[in-house]
DNA sequence: GCACAAATAGCACGAACGGTCGTATAATCG
DNA sequence: CGATTATACGACCGTTCGTGCTATTTGTGC
């Protein structure tokens, strides 16, 4: 890895941790600069201008949650464990190093919902790619037996985000210490609730 | 009511509405100045400072809330009834002409939860509420026999702000068309799962 | 209708913002 | 080795930010 890929790569862990504490438009050019150890024009040479930042900062983020939810959930059977290993891992991205302010992608979705532009577009795909996700591996439940035939598979996903939501508006916001459990009886009641009798 | 207080009103509506799209730190005294038709310096006499003037709009919304959800529902029965009327005052709340940019506490909870100071506080203090409100509805849906007895309140509460904070993801986000409808699939399920036998 | 208070405007400040410039240093490769 | 390119620097631009201070206009009560 050449010198400058390394210092950009360090610019962008950066950038994700600042936004994931107080959003991309926490993220300013000088500050981030300081927090590498670059001049602000030094650091500007990396990126042609704020928003290839902020893109490049989606990017990071997007990739960081691939490998830290995404795939180590993967390598559990399909079916149910599958889905309940998406939702622990779901649950731990919360409190990763690499987001010390929390699920980055909760903070941009209220905070570009209004904000049209390429960020945006980039969040939105983002998201729907996990809800898809999701919504599969709900249907290869369903297939395997584990869940029942008639549930709604995007719907699961819709409910699966809602506890996900309520439960970072709890721990963060709220500093609730019961988040974490309220967080897994709702999962708990969620699945019972579309579970095949047996 | 005096000039001055008129005038404070009309600056805090457009703040609530900035503040509902962009958040608290959207807020710029000058363009609030010019949305009002008043000079920055005109316009800051009102308030001492801009924290002032950002509590001051966390209080205008929880009062917005108040009238615009909370009274309404207080209306409905008790039991089932009302909580369901929480509900549909909740999801109504969101496309509120006060708040075009859709729930305002969906956006601080997420642009306070690391930002200490008294707009965090009073923020806390106001969710906390609404949230200890719900249960109460949830509790007397016990006692009137509409739930069942063994039902956890204040679980209740976090899995219907969980469907809400999923529906307002999934509208102002996605723009998902099915919004609507998959927040009512889940709470009806959400309902269902503590309705007492019958 | 006049005096006094309330409301608003004008102006200036220091700091921070994103961004550009020419230049110097460091790494890489023939 | 030397030459060339990648990387980083410091100074600076125009703008906007929040916040003072000082006039001046406007409204209100006697």
């Amino acid at each position: 890895m050449s010198k400058g890929t390394e210092t950009r790569d360090r610019i962008l862990a950066s950038a994700l941790r600042v936004a994931s504490v107080e959003g991309l438009e926490g993220i300013t050019i000088g500050r981030l600069a300081d927090a590498v150890g670059l001049s602000k024009s030094g650091l500007f040479a990396h990126f042609k201008s704020k928003e290839e930042l902020q893109l490049a900062v989606l990017n990071a983020a997007t990739e960081a949650f691939g490998e830290v939810v995404f795939k180590p959930a993967l390598a559990a059977p399909r079916g149910e464990p599958r889905v309940r290993a998406f939702f622990e891992h779901w649950l731990e991205w919360e409190a990763h190093v690499s987001v010390p302010g929390g699920c980055i992608f909760m903070h941009l979705s209220v905070e570009l919902d209004d904000q049209e532009g390429p960020a945006r577009d980039a969040l939105v795909m983002a998201q729907r790619w996990w809800l898809d996700q999701l919504a599969r591996a709900t249907r290869l439940a369903v297939s395997a037996g584990d869940f029942r035939p008639d549930v709604d598979a995007e719907l699961f996903a819709f409910q699966m985000h809602g506890i996900l939501s309520a439960y970072y508006h709890s721990k963060r916001l709220l500093r609730d210490p019961n988040a974490n459990h309220r967080a897994r009886k709702a999962f708990d009641a969620l699945v019972v609730s579309v579970s095949a009798p047996r």
